[in-house]
DNA sequence: CGAATTTCTGAGTGCTCACTAAGTTAATCG
DNA sequence: CGATTAACTTAGTGAGCACTCAGAAATTCG
């Protein structure tokens, strides 16, 4: 059972009803934006506490460890970003060019519209100890397997080892949209994304090849 | 001065002759690859001799502080950037197309070819402190900009920000093949990257623009 | 209000780690 | 060889850190 937070009556706490954010979702949020900015090891539990207004050690009655908030945080991106999967799952498009646009498309909306918690995921899973990390990085692992797959549905002619190095490539170049601070807005930025993304995965291999 | 190495006579030591590394090359490669996987802070001056042969203070013989040892490779990663961008500019190309492919080719064979370097570059280099790290924002930032002289060289239609936007994702693009080991062979993956990211730099903006 | 429970604080505790000091081994060179 | 110097080791030292504990403050609920 989750603790309660500060000001909570017996279903929903006032301070949810009222928007304002519990201690846990402030806590919560203050070491993401620190993780992400600073990295896992670079924080120290004083600064998260400081950032969310409490003393350092107030952050154990919310979370049980550091790795703990850190999983917590991981598990929110993977959680986004296969919710976003799955609803480009569920559209069952036409051609398989789409249906890899459609996933396409998944990515970059999570990478645009959550964009510190995929960053925080993609950088700090290294630092998740072994057993905590082993499941994440399976199901990216499938998840990578999923693009593979619709990519050489749309082109059939390219190998296994092809498809999976311009898949690794697609994916990172989404990954700099949420490192850097892009000036784009953001309907302008997905459009964008999603072609420019697009044109790598259509591209022609070059000449040489058999 | 630098330290000499252990079997150094006056100009060139023995074991340099002789084609085995230097204690110090040992100890630099054995950080080098620690803080490339387990990341700086995760990584022990301990953990660092214990690869390279010796004991953890051993290190401060040839260098001064951990600090100074992910500073030395910061800068080879730079220094190697640099040194390829530099060739690349001085080619000469004939068409902006060409002079972009150059670029693109230079960064390649970089992140190909010395790729535990790069990836350390790219991960690593928020856990510089402030002042040592200034200048490497400093060059990168230089090297995002010259990028996107040669993208708007050769695609004048493009604005500041779109170019900005695809530089940094072309660049992603290629940061992938430097943290996941590839199966493709040297030779057919920077023909292949060289293409794609090309492919992603010379796409169309998608039809809804001005 | 009063009791029970949760949240929070401030003072520890023990551990790890970067770094130092002092002394030993090994290599260089006259 | 003997003297000098660099390289290395072992044994610290002090700081910072995650985490614990005992109690205070705040909140909930009868």
């Amino acid at each position: 059972m989750p603790p309660h937070p500060q000001t909570a009556p017996a279903i929903e706490p006032a301070s949810v009803r009222r928007g304002r954010p519990s201690r846990r979702a402030q806590i919560f949020e203050a070491a993401l934006l620190l993780f992400r900015s600073q990295g896992f090891h670079a924080t120290s539990l004083n600064d998260i506490g400081a950032a969310a207004g409490v003393a350092g050690t107030a952050v154990y009655a919310h979370f049980s460890t550091k790795q703990d908030l850190l999983a917590e945080a991981i598990r929110e991106g993977a959680r986004r970003i296969s919710d976003g999967v799955e609803r480009a799952l569920a559209e069952e498009p036409a051609t398989a060019e789409e249906a890899l646009e459609a996933l396409v498309r998944a990515y970059v909306r999570v990478v645009l519209d959550d964009a510190d918690t995929y960053a925080c995921y993609v950088l700090e899973l290294r630092n998740l100890g072994e057993d905590v990390r082993a499941p994440f990085v399976r199901s990216e692992r499938t998840l990578r397997l999923l693009w593979r797959r619709r990519l050489q549905a749309a082109r059939p002619e390219l190998s296994e080892d092809h498809a999976q190095t311009m898949v690794q490539m697609a994916i990172f170049a989404l990954v700099a949209l949420c490192l850097h601070r892009q000036r784009l807005d953001r309907e302008e930025l997905e459009m964008m994304a999603v072609t420019q993304v697009m044109a790598t995965l259509e591209a022609p291999l070059s000449l040489s090849n058999a």
